[in-house]
DNA sequence: GCGACACATATTGCATGCAATCAGCGGCGG
DNA sequence: CCGCCGCTGATTGCATGCAATATGTGTCGC
């Protein structure tokens, strides 16, 4: 017969137990869950006592993850008035567009030229799911099948650097963007220049690939920048 | 007659008082600067205990510090073991090099378009201050106005974010770049090189800037692979 | 009625204390 | 002699407590 332990575990929860050395890490992943999911808002207001008895951590991990997501650019500290989510202007969204497209740009022909084809294949079978996507009315599947996309063509650049500082960038526009693909108009030339951009990709055009993806960002951000100067409305 | 107040100002340190909320960061900083100059090498374990002794701080900001300079990518910190700066592979470096170069032809571009003739004379007053350190043999000197004069060709797009990320990714390989400038041959090929980029960026001629800039780092960066592989001897 | 001030409360910043883990070392068995 | 085990001191991870600052509210003067 099995005896329980005299001290009754307290076990908190299954993963807590392996979360020692790891709980500002943990922390900070769910809240950057929550920022980039909209469930936390830009501007919103950050307080250590609910987000402690939310995620079941202290404030010492959980002061330590709001250094990491400030460090990130998503969270902005005040000194003696907390976090917040950061709030980008439509310039400063503006200036990120710029450097995600250059970012790409220069994936672009390094992609071309060390890309697998195994790679290219996973990257074609994406836009197959976000065409479904497309076809099936699913906004939110398809604007997370778009970015997979874009990262995964900058992933096929084989550069760790490249592929983190892209990856943490367009992290912080990606709310921003996604206002833009509320547009029904933009969904079906998005998706014929995405075939363009797979067409040069897989033929390893690097210099018409990077052409491809430099137009197919301003075109994208000209509509999302109308959106959120509230000169377009969005009809999805 | 002036009479000091009735309290006796404790003042710890002229700092200290304004350092509320603001202590990580400081303590970041200064760690940083330590890294960056090399006084703590890679791979160097940094003990909490030495860290607060020497900064005056407790461990609570410090330990907030270490996350602002994993984030940054300075440091490594391994559960249960602390914080260690982080040592970079060859391959590494060879990535981050590319990124950089990467960045730099983005910013070419956009520094041609956008850049102001005053921020132009001030490239040019650091060539001349580069050029007279190599001329007195301050190698320190001339590799910190070499970096400064990229930055601030970077700062010629007028894309915070892109400055932003490039002064971070720069700093966590200045170290190891640091070793490609200790081969005298390089240098009279390097100044000879910037010249032209000079030249290119005042005639705002983009896309010969970007190329000469691809070019300058390529040729910068083989010389320091072999440094770092030890296939070749500093001599200075 | 309106604004300014003062007090009370809440919240943040940091110091400290305790538990868990690691590193070094000596004893023991093979 | 070598390797394994357990012990001890040191170090890290996190919880908590205290001081400083911000925030909300009521009162007073105008």
């Amino acid at each position: 017969m099995q005896y329980a332990p005299d001290t009754a575990t307290p076990e908190p929860a299954p993963e807590a137990r392996s979360l020692r050395g790891r709980s500002a890490a943990f922390v900070a992943e769910r809240i950057r869950e929550r920022i980039l999911s909209g469930q936390l808002p830009p501007g919103e207001r950050l307080s250590e006592r609910s987000l402690t008895e939310g995620l079941g951590v202290t404030r010492t991990p959980l002061r330590e993850a709001f250094k990491i997501l400030e460090a990130e650019g998503l969270l902005a500290i005040v000194p003696n008035r907390g976090a917040q989510v950061v709030e980008l202007s439509p310039a400063d969204v503006d200036m990120a567009m710029e450097l995600l497209a250059g970012l790409e740009s220069v994936a672009a022909e390094l992609a071309c030229a060390r890309g697998t084809d195994e790679q290219f294949a996973k990257v074609a079978g994406l836009h197959a799911r976000m065409v479904a996507c497309q076809r099936a009315g699913d906004l939110v599947g398809y604007f997370r099948v778009n970015q997979d996309i874009h990262q995964h063509i900058v992933d096929c650049a084989h550069n760790p650097a490249l592929s983190r500082v892209y990856r943490t960038e367009s992290a912080r526009v990606r709310l921003y963007r996604f206002a833009g693909n509320r547009v029904s108009a933009r969904w079906s030339r998005a998706v014929s220049e995405h075939e363009q951009i797979l067409l040069a990709l897989q033929q390893r055009q690097g210099p018409l690939l990077r052409e491809l993806l430099r137009a197919h960002h301003l075109n994208g951000w000209r509509v999302t920048r109308k959106v959120l100067e509230n000169e377009l409305q969005p009809d999805l």
